[in-house]
DNA sequence: AAGCTGACTATGG
DNA sequence: GCCATAGCCAGCT
């Protein structure tokens, strides 16, 4: 594939699509599952530019390392990230995961190569 | 072209 | 154990 990496971001919308309903994960899981552990942030930064994609990107399901909904404030309404995750079957409480540990899922290396 | 930004993470006090 | 600071990198102005 010639255009493997049209861009950072990209790769980062490939890889939260691929997160399992139910699920969540962290921005540096997908840092480091592209390889960059430190461009933590740009994970962050790509998906607010979900909003320019044609492409549904559950960001709702991507929390910070302690399993906070540091980005909720981005989404339509500042409970809309935590109503989402509830509805998935989450535990949610001052805006953090109760059963983060349980619902954790870290994207598999060995499917993009 | 250069500097700022930012949905993070790690470290230090 | 919590607050402050630094390092990080890639896109945006």
């Amino acid at each position: 594939m010639a255009e493997e990496s049209s861009s950072f971001f990209e790769r980062v919308y490939e890889v939260v699509k691929e997160i399992p309903h139910g699920k969540v994960t962290t921005y540096g899981a997908i840092a480091k599952h592209l390889g960059t552990t430190r461009s933590s942030r740009m994970v962050g930064w790509a998906l607010n530019n979900c909003h320019t994609l044609e492409d549904m990107i559950p960001a709702h399901r991507v929390v910070n390392r302690l399993g906070v909904l540091s980005g909720a404030a981005h989404f339509g309404t500042p409970t809309l990230m935590q109503e989402l995750l509830e509805n998935e079957g989450h535990i949610i409480e001052e805006n953090q995961i109760k059963n983060f540990k349980e619902a954790l899922w870290i994207p598999p290396y060995s499917e993009h190569d």
